[in-house]
DNA sequence: GACGAGTTTCCGTTGAACGGAACAGCTTTG
DNA sequence: CAAAGCTGTTCCGTTCAACGGAAACTCGTC
């Protein structure tokens, strides 16, 4: 992803992905002077892309004045893979392991050296979790993330080693050393039981995701309280992936 | 949505949106030819927009050449209403009508005169259902699109009894009358049975749900095959319709 | 009524975008 | 094995879609 920090692009594309940069989870309506502002562009230039960009569906303007993200970019961004392969073949075996759990169970994606929940399921009496999809979250710090990074590239897990790495609670895996050897237990195991690395209060137990070509394609966890038994939780988790890696046609010898 | 059966747009924007618009459910990847046939540009123009939209994340390359809808772009649209309010609160309510049932759990939203599915519970052994987050279907053809057209304003009912109505089977809705007799009755009843509207071998059972100025929202529904007892679907459906309006914080008298 | 903030419209200027041509690479066919 | 066909990439002189400041309009507050 580009960076925004430097000077704001001059192309229209460049400019019209700033403009829809702006929406975020903290941030899911913005009046035109925001847009504008935030997007470091001249009122008049905001006004005529936004009018495109409404004109297209891709942002839609409340009865009050405020912008937000249209329908037509959701159905577009419906047909990425993380959405239409992926989460559509993982949604029965998410059920199956949300009926046998009822605790929150998420599934991600990796982007660079992020996890990218592309879904969660969710019940009214489950420990809160900070997740929702489109949430990123540093892979060291995640259950799904550190069974994605324990299996990719050894590029990536070099370059994951090599950056810092973000701590959120006393328990945040913080060290290069402490990183490679969570990864090797991993690549063990085969799954992780990840322990109050956002909050203290949860633990996730999460498994890879194969797809068709053996890679890891996404990482699966349920996420409990932190004073939960997790023992049962393991098996019904790594069958679970299993199961979605079957139906995304991963070779048998990875599943 | 603007008409792309007339000239090819010159605006970037237009260009920009309309080579994402190639993709779709039956075409999730395409090359970068397939591209701008489709689009209608040339392909040095197509090669150029499609560079930026892969710099901005919209787009991603397959090792084998082709393009498909980027990881970006499923994350802006997670952010708009019909994901990120609605689809966040009503989660937890499909999931107690999936467990309570085990049959396929829909919720859609109404753009124009068309359902558009934004989220679908389904299960290994329940009957195979047509739709997918994504999916557009008629109104008058859903169970769901009926709830919401019954609720929806003078002038967007009046446009759709004024609309030739898509004829899927042999007991599709297909006469203006006969749609004006269900719309009534699914304001008398509050819910609607849609039976063999799509598939002759399937019926829902759908009810409204109300966002925070009382207005439908979303129509929620469970399909189930044709020959299934709906009875006791119907209080279950309605029941989490109206626990999905109070969570969007709709007035007590709608709910 | 004055003021401030936000939004909308206009239009002379201009540089980002255009896209044909040429080239490179790969696969298929005879 | 050469020819043909298709796909993808790069270049650059030309051009028109986009630019954005200024002015005007709208609305809410004091």
């Amino acid at each position: 992803m580009p960076s925004m920090g430097t000077s704001e692009p001059r192309s229209i594309t460049g400019r019209v992905f700033t403009l829809l940069g702006v929406f975020s989870e903290s941030r899911p309506t913005a009046t035109l002077s925001e847009l504008s502002r935030s997007a470091g562009l001249p009122l008049s230039t905001t006004h005529r892309l936004v009018g495109e960009l409404i004109h297209w569906g891709a942002l839609e303007r409340d009865p009050g004045g405020g912008y937000h993200i249209g329908l037509r970019l959701w159905e577009l961004g419906a047909l990425s893979p993380g959405s239409f392969g992926l989460r559509e073949a993982a949604m029965p075996f998410l059920e199956d392991l949300y009926e046998v759990t009822h605790e929150n169970v998420q599934l991600a994606v990796r982007d660079g050296l992020e996890a990218v929940y592309v879904e969660r399921i969710s019940a009214h009496h489950a420990v809160n979790v900070v997740t929702r999809p489109g949430t990123r979250l540093p892979l060291h710090a995640t259950g799904v993330g550190l069974v994605m990074l324990a299996n990719a590239s050894r590029a990536v897990q070099e370059h994951a080693l090599a950056t810092p790495l973000r701590r959120f609670t006393s328990r945040t895996i913080s060290t290069p050393a402490g990183l490679r050897r969570v990864l090797a237990a991993v690549r063990r195991d085969g799954y992780v039981v990840s322990v109050g690395q956002i909050e203290l209060i949860t633990q996730s137990v999460a498994a890879p995701v194969h797809g068709q070509d053996g890679e890891v394609a996404a990482g699966l966890s349920v996420v409990v309280p932190v004073d939960a038994d997790v023992r049962l939780l393991v098996p019904a988790v790594r069958a679970a992936a299993r199961g979605i890696s079957r139906a995304l046609g991963a070779p048998r010898c990875v599943r």
